[in-house]
DNA sequence: GGTTAGCACTCTCGCGGGGAGAGTGCTAAC
DNA sequence: GTTAGCACTCTCCCCGCGAGAGTGCTAACC
């Protein structure tokens, strides 16, 4: 366990770092918090706190870094949180009730709000459903013998297949089709479609409905998750070769991410937080990852995260992820939708 | 116009910088190429095509570089097009047919097939159609008070918005006002729907109709257009700058790119050609465009294009893009789309 | 008149040196 | 336990310099 003033100090540390991404020097420490201690003292503790593993060096002779393990403490035991002020408590609801009403723009919406908030990567996935169930389904005609079929599940979440069909047919004969189709699958999970397949007399109906039944367990469209703030993420000094912006592009690509937000991790008071390797992915172990999920309808569940590096304004995201995502889920819960502000 | 000789020295320049991405000498030409002419003489044709504004200098005494003016030149008159062979044929083939069958799958694919194809950034906007009709639209319940409307187009596109119901109602009466809507709007377009609204008797169902004539107008999602490549692109030595990646890697959002794609230009076979500063976009004046248009159900229009700094391998690029548009066309329009490849 | 050799001139690029500055670790004294 | 002092280390930036590549120009050549 560490001493009252070597957590101080660890703290001060983290809080420098976090603010001048610069090694901080026992001389930083002293002059910018008027510390009643001398350099030598704070550069011994500075080395005690090294050899417990909560700060590192660069190189010989630099100032001292926050290792992973000494961010996971200060966000556990020392960081304090900034809270979110009336001010930008309203700045962030007029831009929401600004918003064309779209279901996608919110998503959207939602992730550059936060991202701009904090000033790193935000990610918004659409609520889904574990286990979801077939709404109804559509047969839209491409050219004779294919049609696309067009799934919507009671989330919400819509899914897509071109499908084979019989040749002659023509549109009023699809939706027949898809009528039969949805008398008897509505409402039905991905195995009970499947079961109810063969019940159809028609050969194409029972390839029809176990192309439905591929759809329903599907995994939903990476369309589904909203990115924004990719930039203001990459201009922070951490991205200063090529090498390193480029691999964060590449990772940061839509399908990449939904596994991600399902990682688990360090809960503080909901929102998880996996700090460098303590993240599952490999090219992540330089960042940290927040997230906070939030309820749709049916118990489906969407996530709101924030990705930047370790170096990051614990004490504002953490607020600012949790924030956002309750109001997602009292936009899809609760209060009222459409009442646009003043 | 250029003499038959100087057009060849354009060409060589061209086709020489396009590969080495280092301005072209005098010397490099005559000896990569076995010309039977002097470097003093080849200095002298070059002087007189950056009179003519083909090439420039970028200092005093370095090698040559073509202008978007020579580009264009090149494009129009001295490029050889580098034919698919039929191994590539039939990789590009087996790819698609070796994929999910999901319709957002195909358009993915596309695009990073031809993505890997060319080495630079793809994009595939899925068809839409200019005046969308409603084919069907459903209301799934979010809360008491508040429903989802999900709308599909009769080109299968498909949009979502949140609208306001009466508190008291379950999902099933929610599936009355469904059908009622269905009944009377579907196959109607945005103007159709928004006449019809005001003779539905109940307050909601109008307000629903109206809801459903907004969707029916507007802009498709962003969804429904698909990256890939990014990285290679950006692996390029034109971005030698964080700042250039930054700019890129912000103007490539999703959300940017419709307008681009609907940018006219000069065209090649069907291929729509932007060089430089022929971009309506300010920030691709140092991009160049190949976007060629196919065909989807019922007049629908989808796009494949790609992006890539000017210096391109055009002769590479051109042929692939109408290749991989035409293959799109085709699984949308000709040919048998599930016979998986042996 | 077109072509070519020769040469002076220019600009980039990479390398090494050197000095300033920032910080540490250690030792010895308080 | 704290502190002053000092030697040591490592980075960073600037500068200069030489090599190399290429051009433009002039004058000769066919």
């Amino acid at each position: 366990m560490l001493s009252q003033r070597r957590a101080d100090i660890l703290n001060l540390v983290v809080d420098e770092y976090i603010d001048t991404a610069a090694p901080v020097s026992s001389r930083a420490l002293v002059d910018r918090h008027n510390l009643a201690l001398s350099t030598a003292t704070i550069r011994n503790e500075l080395a005690r706190l090294e050899e417990d593993g909560y700060v590192t060096h660069p190189y010989t002779s630099a100032g001292r870094v926050p290792s992973n393990v000494g961010y996971r403490f200060y966000v556990e035991r020392l960081m304090e949180e900034e809270p979110i002020g009336p001010a930008e408590q309203r700045t962030i609801e007029h831009q929401f009730h600004q918003a064309p009403p779209g279901y996608g723009d919110w998503l959207r919406l939602a992730a550059s709000i936060l991202a701009a908030a904090v000033g790193n990567v935000a990610v918004v996935a659409r609520p889904q459903q574990p286990q979801p169930v077939l709404r109804q389904a559509q047969l839209v005609e491409l050219r004779p013998g294919a049609a696309l079929i067009v799934a919507v599940m009671d989330d919400g979440s819509v899914r897509q297949r071109i499908a084979a069909v019989p040749e002659g047919e023509g549109q009023t004969r699809l939706g027949e089709r898809a009528r039969l189709l949805n008398e008897r699958c509505a409402g039905c999970g991905a195995e009970a479609v499947r079961a109810l397949a063969p019940g159809f007399a028609d050969a194409h109906d029972r390839g029809l409905a176990l192309d439905v039944a591929d759809l329903i367990e599907e995994h939903a469209e990476d369309a589904d998750l909203h990115i924004a703030g990719v930039r203001s993420a990459l201009e922070q000094p951490e991205f200063d070769s090529t090498e390193r912006i480029l691999d964060a592009v590449q990772h940061l690509e839509a399908y990449h991410l939904r596994g991600t937000l399902r990682a688990a991790g360090g809960a503080r008071d909901g929102a998880r937080i996996l700090i460098g390797d303590e993240n599952p992915d490999g090219w992540l172990q330089q960042w940290t990852v927040v997230i906070s999920d939030f309820e749709g309808p049916d118990g489906a569940t969407g996530s709101v995260a924030v990705l930047g590096p370790t170096r990051m304004r614990y004490g504002r995201t953490i607020p600012r992820v949790r924030y956002v995502s309750s109001l997602m889920s009292g936009l899809l819960q609760e209060a009222e939708p459409q009442e646009a502000g003043g």
